[in-house]
DNA sequence: GTCTATACTATGATAGAC
DNA sequence: GTCTATCATAGTATAGAC
């Protein structure tokens, strides 16, 4: 699809940013010109024939790496949600053993995620709905994981009497709303770091736990 | 596109609602079931055929009503914004002079929305990059009024030393971002009347703007 | 306003040479 | 692993009859 203008740019950042990978080359060369063709134009919008053209390789070449388009964002959208909950794990094993600790740990790696991978994020929490069952099942697994791990911290904070709120579980889907929203309007040029943003999230997730 | 199983449904409501429009008929039709079909697998997930096949006409019917696909979402768009603006003005006039009261109207009405007219909300956010510009200017002209009418609230609350907040841009973007978010949670099953999850998310937003 | 029929282009995917 | 060439299908949109 030759599409036109995109207006309304889903994703300000400009960078198709993935976590290491093993494997390089062609391989790795259609994961990113992929990621940054499904963040602009989504998976539907993007023909193999865009993907091949931004790699600089014929069609067929890509069928060579990858059996079909749909396993292209299967990937993509593992590789995200994976680097999400490592992030999410790593972030937990450093913070103390208060739920508050907890909570503000988890929502700073989350926001940082969003933030650091903006366009990964944006094609695996949005693009995901595109795939067949077959190919979301690993990527549904990772994202039910990850939204345990924040109910669970957000519950022991409540039944620890930390934590007052109307609805925990309202509460939780916010914070993790705030953060996921992160990747549609962070950019490097609003001058304002990651790491600031994601302490204002902690502050407003901790704030969210406060009766007033 | 006959398209493979849907997994992860990106709208739990399964309600095609519209707000109350003038015209009838077949034009009518064609919006309600490509809002349901737009919501369910995005607009380039969605063809002309779909459409026609879902309204029970041939595909040349549908071009008589709307000269192009594109217009078919360009108008769901701006319903959706024009129903969301109509709602969060009417929701201002009722409230109190105070920056609490008015914030709390604004975000109940915000959410209230995004329970009600969940399909109509997903594709007006989530749709709308797939419009060329010309299309999308009345959209986007409406979103920008309305971020504004919240933003404004929340530096009055600041400037009156009412609301306390570490950065006001990045809590009037958490605000709306977790009442956005209900359009992809919301389902009556749950349980919770539509009225108890806006009041939660008022005073999630109020202690947001309070010091711990 | 709706239909049938059709034009024309784009699409995902494959075969077979190098 | 990459290429050229090709297939079968699905896509948007239009013409002209009723």
């Amino acid at each position: 699809m030759s599409q036109t203008a995109a207006l309304a740019a889903r994703v300000p950042s400009d960078s198709a940013k993935l976590p290491e990978l093993a494997k390089a080359g062609t391989y790795r060369r259609i994961l990113e010109e992929s990621l940054m063709l499904f963040a602009q134009r989504g998976y539907h919008g993007t023909s193999v024939r865009d993907i091949a053209s931004a790699v600089g390789v014929q069609i067929a070449a890509v069928y060579v790496h990858f059996p079909s388009k749909g396993h292209v964002l299967a990937e993509l959208c593992r590789i995200g949600h994976e680097e999400h909950q490592r992030a999410l794990r790593a972030a937990l094993l450093d913070a103390g053993s208060s739920p508050a600790d907890q909570l503000s740990a988890l929502v700073r790696a989350h926001v940082r995620l969003h933030a650091e991978y903006a366009m990964l994020a944006t094609v695996a929490n949005y693009e995901l709905h595109a795939l067949p069952e077959e190919l979301a099942g690993a990527t549904l697994a990772l994202r039910k994981q990850s939204e345990a791990l924040l109910i669970e911290i957000c519950e022991r904070g409540v039944a620890q009497k930390k934590f007052k709120t109307p609805d925990v579980v309202i509460t939780a889907a916010a914070i993790g709303a705030m953060g996921m929203r992160v990747a549609q309007w962070y950019r490097p040029e609003l001058g304002k770091s990651i790491d600031e943003i994601a302490n204002v999230h902690a502050e407003l997730a901790l704030r969210m736990f406060t009766a007033r």
